[in-house]
DNA sequence: CATGAATGAGTTTTCATTCAT
DNA sequence: AATGAATGAAAACTCATTCAT
């Protein structure tokens, strides 16, 4: 492993565990093993390098959450693919998914952050599909998927904090049962 | 309006929308007229107004929330009751609430602030009830209240980013109607 | 005096003597009696000190040879004025005449500095007076002044290491004759 | 050319337009294509490479005037030759000239330069024989030197700001007549 | 109560130099 | 000879907090 992975991997824990502006330069070589100059010489700063993370797991997320999809032929299984795709990733990989969630809503300032990030996107164009369809009742998609994302965050930091309260599969599935709920149509006998 | 008044009204606008720790004494006591030291005579720093604040801040929803359920009689009715003052706060007081918000997902150490603010109690007693009486399907109340709460921040952060692209009343509907959807136990007939 | 006069009068001291670039804010501070934090309570940083000094010494220079040039009639007198005010500011303000002429020749990149600071305007206003009168020989102006200031300068150094070699009121008298040698046009009796 | 004249003349460039203090060893080398480490192979480090150049200046400087010193039989003749010289000097090599005179006046420390350089030392003897043969007035030669050389210096910097709005030519020609009218004995019919 | 200059510990950042490859 | 990642000491700069007025 390389100066620059350790210092990455450093960095997103403490980014993840603490937030950006309380972590310092010196918390994250010390952990890395590596000087503090060494990080200047891979990112131009800790804002560069926090962004340069933000983009890696919104990648990473991503490329899972599309890889998920692929198996899905209708909106409403394509819509539980990636609702199980985000719960998986947050399981394989519990501190990038910290940080993405948490520098979503931390940045009030919203400065240098796309407002639709790639992972966001997938939601909306399924929602879009279902809604087309008929699946899915008529709603403002962008809106209908930050709520669905919210819903998900918050049971994941549910998961973290109420210690062994619920067994995690359990929660899951209720999550996904009422993200159902709230953008499927109205089908008389299914449901 | 005493120097006090000025630096709250001040500090609550920088740190709603740049954060807390991004927020400088110098920018607070530049903004509210007075000078630096000022802060120190009414709080111990710049965390002791910032706590004072949210205190302050979840006390007037808190308030606003209690009145409002008053006129309510079923879980069902205290539940549209509660969610409608998150929004006329929203509406009154976007500041306060946008600081609300915010400085309730910003802080992952979770350090000072409650795990269950007052404002979420009303939300969670409201959803026990409902649960008792059968009215909602069963489910582990803080999540769920959680998930409601997550709803109604989307939407409000949505009517401030999508500049009146929807009908500011039309989201408000919207997000009660699938908050009900989201808890409401199988009502074959009603619905 | 205050802690920023004693910023002043360190920085002047330590710029004049080992250049901006090699003067540390902890050795300004240090020599000043002051914190390092000081410094940017009263400037935006080093090099705003620096520029904020230069342009105080090039108006006390202007200052005051403006000051002696209302005594000169004619433009060969107002000449000598002229010259005899800058070895009267090197006399009496050294360090702040070192500063001055080592800060125009250090800075070769001349971003942020006047291609032509007051001080050297008024040798350009008397030149073209003389010019036009006859007095002086024909030549471009902010030249033959570039060339007498250099002069001056140059003389200014030989006395600061040629220590004692020379009586300090000899090399005056020399170097303001051969300015007159330079620019005097040809006057077959008088010389 | 190989990697230790691409860092020269990269080093060259770089300390006459900026500086050698503002010039960083990864701007050197990023300009000369070569990596960092490079330099500290060829030379001891950053001061030792500026030293270096200084003196190769100064010795191509010396040898060119030597040269040119040769065909004059007078000091007068001599002493336009030295000028002439210089300027010929900054129109081949501006950089290599640009960097001489600068790191001349930069050093307000006189640290490792010598008092009197090679080329200076040509200036000074040249009007020290002018002075005892009673061509030139008697006046200390190292001064006198001194002002010439700022007066060259001078011009070159006029005709590197002042752009085309002079000829070249005529800079140079009234810069020597200037320089003679300044060391020239009293000569009623000559001039 | 109010002020704002002063503080100094803490933070980010720079950069000449080294060294394993 | 050449590389360039790594270093770490030193530099610039920030800012919550104090205190004399």
């Amino acid at each position: 492993m390389t100066k620059k992975d350790a210092i990455c991997d450093a960095a997103l824990e403490l980014f993840a565990h603490k937030g950006i502006q309380a972590t310092t330069t010196r918390e994250i070589a010390e952990r890395a093993g590596a000087a503090e100059g060494t990080l200047y010489r891979h990112f131009d700063g800790k804002d560069d390098l926090a962004e340069w993370l933000y983009n890696r797991c919104a990648t990473q997320l991503h490329d899972r959450l599309t890889e998920r999809i692929g198996d899905a032929d209708t909106p409403d299984e394509r819509l539980v693919a990636l609702i199980r795709g985000v719960f998986d990733f947050f399981t394989d990989q519990p501190t990038s998914c910290t940080y993405l969630l948490s520098a979503r809503s931390n940045n009030g300032n919203q400065e240098h952050r796309d407002a639709l990030p790639a992972p966001m996107r997938l939601f909306v164009t399924t929602l879009e599909e279902g809604m087309k369809e008929g699946t899915f009742r008529p709603a403002a998609p962008s809106l209908v998927a930050g709520w669905i994302l919210s819903m998900v965050q918050r049971t994941v930091l549910f998961l973290k904090s109420d210690h062994l309260a619920m067994k995690r599969q359990d929660a899951i599935d209720q999550t996904i049962e009422a993200a159902l709920r709230l953008v499927r149509a109205q089908t008389p006998s299914s449901n």
